[in-house]
DNA sequence: CAAACGACAGAAAACGTTTCCAATGCCATA
DNA sequence: TATGGCATTGGAAACGTTTTCTGTCGTTTG
């Protein structure tokens, strides 16, 4: 590969000259930028990326981390990333966790990982993360962010849905629909965000007086599988519901095609509402009512303060972004005096 | 940041003693060892990537483009990118283009923004990348292996699925369970990928006969919308069918949402047949029966020969992935002598 | 006409590594 | 005791930029 000596001295100046030319900075006479741009031209000269960050300090380079790739429900989250990383003229260096249940672990192995790479900041996605994972972090590379998880100390640099309000919403959004008896296809209790959503939601219905220790529930993983199995169990317990809570809408879309299968209509014999307002939850049959998470405004406010720390740039902040129902057909209005009784 | 000169200082020995105990290479006696990893605790050194890259001529980087990063096709690709170089130490570097439409233009820029990032090599996905974009990558970085384009110039840095096989694949599938008549949604024409496998699909039909040029057929752009626009073209040419090729999964799910939603049962009255084998085929009403594309074998050996080509490694290198058929619900068998004739 | 000034060019230093080479000290051998 | 070899070491050079500083030349002004 040319280099800029090689530029210079095919162009006939100096180096500073060459690179002054290249940078478009300080003062250069026009017979030099010629020159020296035919020399760029003819010797195909690209600028060594690794030369500059030396000199300068700083990578234009951002680390991220999410906890897994697959499913419907990170990807959204890693291209708002990518957009706001772009348009700032960053590159974006990507590592993934194994598995839902490793997040913990590899946001730890991968957060190193990253800034072996001379980052100049990090994004770590990830609601397990424990307060003193992240004050490691934070040794690691102090200007760091953190998507989908709070803590009081470094809430700063959290962004993080307000989950307890989303899971209120949904709630209400039942309630108000007339729904009296509920059922609950929870997520993993290490989850912190699912733990937050569930604490809004039964702590909504309580406020209107249901008795939320009787309403059945089941832990699931958040996969479309646990939709299924969760449903099944629930219809063992034997209790009756009209209307289905699940905690993200992968596991909604799950028990969405096992009622179906089995011959429950969807919202008639059973309501369904989901949780995240993940694109699939549009095209389901019936399209998913559910609670749409502004996972785009937050990763894309969440990366503009990464960068004002990082580069001193003045991006706009905001911390506020609400929640929104997505009505859509899985739950139905319950309009009599005396809600249905029947159940699945 | 602590350098690596103020460790050799801290520990009391020379610079190049200090780089050889962290680098771990070179006669190094236990005491110097000692003190040099003291002094790399203590001062929380970690050695500087870009001086590395500078020094060595490699950055262990490899940019990755991926022509969109919504829907659930190419998230698996970039899944199987990602761990085989993980696997290899790189760091993996990504751009994305914007729309399925844009991907050509996309991946040109793409490119050129990632190599200014001194990547050691360039995975690049996209099937429609003419042959002179592909001289023009070259060009850029000669270390560049495609995705999804075949171009029999650079055939050994092409990998790319039998396309055209595997729509006779389905068309096979099809023609043995008895079906008889057909109609296609296909895909974008400007997608080399697509026009292959419908070549395939319909050459594989001709070739039992059919009348190829009857069959009806609507052409869409791969998105889960395009399955009920594309149903309903269909339907309204009036012509009869028995077996809807989808020539994507996505506009499959759409198709079978569309046909539930309309009382067209799936596969009694119609049976459907996909393409690529996403996750969420398994978890459609009925479930998808579909041609596997092995997108994450195919990604994987791209990957093994552009590291062998980087870094003179050895990974072995397979080009021959076959499609396989995954054989669900969505298509009944027709047992008569007398194929149904029923149609929506 | 001389002096001062401005515009530009070129050389040199610095960024933080790794690698190479020469030097040192030590031990065994002659 | 001298010598060769070996293990270890420290320092210099190099990687390719950017930036600063000094120098030169031509032009303007007093």
């Amino acid at each position: 590969m040319a280099t800029i000596k090689d530029v210079a001295k095919r162009a006939g100046v100096g180096l500073g000259t060459a690179s002054r030319v290249i940078a478009g900075t300080g003062p250069v006479s026009d017979e030099a930028v010629r020159r020296v741009r035919k020399a760029v031209e003819e010797l195909h000269f690209r600028p060594s990326h690794a030369a500059r960050v030396l000199h300068k300090g700083h990578s234009q380079t951002i680390g991220v981390f999410v906890p897994v790739i697959f499913g419907s429900f990170y990807t959204p989250v890693l291209h708002a990333i990518y957009s706001a990383l772009r348009a700032a003229g960053c590159y974006m260096v990507v590592d993934f966790g194994q598995t839902i249940e490793s997040e913990r672990q590899d946001a730890l192995s991968g957060a190193e990982f990253l800034v072996n790479l001379d980052c100049d900041g990090l994004v770590v996605m990830g609601a397990r993360l424990k307060p003193k994972d992240i004050e490691k972090l934070m040794a690691l590379q102090p200007k760091t962010v953190f998507l989908n998880r709070s803590v009081s100390h470094f809430s700063d640099l959290c962004f993080n849905p307000d989950h307890k309000a989303a899971g209120a919403v949904a709630a209400r959004t039942l309630w108000e629909a007339g729904h009296r008896r509920f059922a609950v296809i929870e997520g993993p209790e290490s989850s912190a965000d699912n733990v937050q959503r569930l604490k809004g939601f039964y702590g909504e219905l309580a406020s209107h007086g249901i008795d939320v220790e009787a309403i059945p529930r089941v832990c699931g993983d958040f996969s479309p599988a646990s939709g299924p199995i969760g449903v099944k169990a629930l219809m063992a317990t034997g209790k009756k519901f009209t209307a289905l809570f699940c905690a993200n809408d992968e596991s909604a879309l799950g028990a969405l095609t096992y009622l179906q299968q089995n011959g429950i209509s969807v919202p008639d014999d059973l309501s369904v509402m989901g949780y995240d307002g993940i694109d699939l939850s549009a095209f389901t049959v019936p399209p998913l009512t559910t609670v749409l998470i502004p996972w785009r405004d937050i990763a894309t406010n969440a990366i503009n303060h990464l960068l004002n720390v990082c580069y001193g740039t003045d991006y706009p902040v905001m911390r506020n972004c609400s929640p929104q129902v997505l009505w859509r057909g899985s739950v139905r209005r319950i309009t009599s005096a005396k809600p249905s009784r029947r159940s699945p």
